[in-house]
DNA sequence: CCTACCGATCGGTAGG
DNA sequence: CCTACCGATCGGTAGG
């Protein structure tokens, strides 16, 4: 919202996205940090209280945009199961596709977190594919999918969504990508 | 093969695949590997030559295992392509579960490797990329499978399977994980 | 495999 | 936002 008092915080912060996803977090010092945005060590922190606080505040927020997304589309009451699955699949695709780097950290770097943080976290990310989940065992109750384990499902979806972080190269746009992935899932590669 | 005279030096490598996948290549010291083993940190290095060496084998071993696995099914010249997919799928499962730990360091740390292992790696990575992308290949002239862009597919499956080392917990033995995999990205959940 | 040590770097702070 | 600094820890080595 005050966006212009903390764009200074705000361009620390993307910078630690870069180097966390590029160096990890551990692998990362505030030396480091501090050169690549223009400032001595101790500068940093007028804008920012600890190295953890930087992690905290990526982690954090991107687990806010997927939580967000999710509820969004449980909430839309007059879709199919299929079409429910369909959007959360795209939508997933979209938040990571946003923000590659940031959902790089929030997906290898989130273990550095200290309590009572890395509980929080933890317990969202657990919300996060429970919601998911009853969208597939929404779909096997009535009959719209075939799934033997509900969880297992989930799993292997969400494992190979978030893993487009890593990918090297990818041909097709952020849309393509995510209606690809939706078909795969849903229809499968058998002719 | 000489498995006795190496017994100090797997069991540091071994103490380390734990570590490097609990605190990450960066956040372990020798220090603390060397108190898990039992020795004082200089004592360490009568059995390995740096800190490096000891990722290079835990990642190199993981590569290799894979690379044997997915010749052994393109050798198979008497399976079909869905048959030889299924086996791919299964055996890369097979790998990971075997062993977990050296599987997510060799998917989350090698990027710390240095040249000329880094670059090295990266070609491995790419040749199975490869070699998997081609039973898919095949399966799409043949007929057997509809696929677009049998990159994509490549990456999408391989990104679930390996993001199997994150999962907090799974109720399926190794075997069911894998044929669970498999029906997933064949036949779909669209009933 | 230990003792004792190297120079470098770490996250962070006091005081201005 | 900088100067100057803190104690702790880093990967690694010499010499035995």
């Amino acid at each position: 919202m005050v966006v212009i008092k903390d764009s200074r915080k705000n361009q620390i912060i993307e910078t630690a996205t870069q180097l966390f996803k590029s160096k990890g977090y551990s692998g990362t010092s505030m030396r480091d940090l501090a050169t690549e945005v223009g400032l001595v060590v101790g500068g940093l922190y007028s804008h920012v209280n600890s190295k953890d606080e930087i992690l905290q505040n990526i982690c954090f927020d991107m687990a806010n945009k997927f939580l967000r997304h999710i509820d969004n589309v449980l909430s839309m009451e007059n879709f199919s199961n299929k079409e429910k699955l369909d959007q959360a699949i795209q939508g997933h695709v979209r938040i990571i596709s946003t923000d590659i780097n940031a959902t790089s950290v929030f997906w290898n770097e989130w273990k550095y977190l200290p309590d009572p943080w890395l509980s929080d976290f933890s317990k969202m990310q657990i919300e996060y594919e429970s919601k998911f989940r009853s969208i597939l065992e929404d779909g096997v109750t009535a009959g719209d999918f075939s799934i033997d384990d509900p969880s297992f499902t989930t799993m292997a979806i969400l494992s190979s969504l978030n893993g487009l972080q890593k990918w090297r190269t990818y041909s097709q746009s952020p849309e393509e990508l995510g209606r690809s992935f939706a078909q795969l899932f849903i229809t499968g590669i058998k002719n």
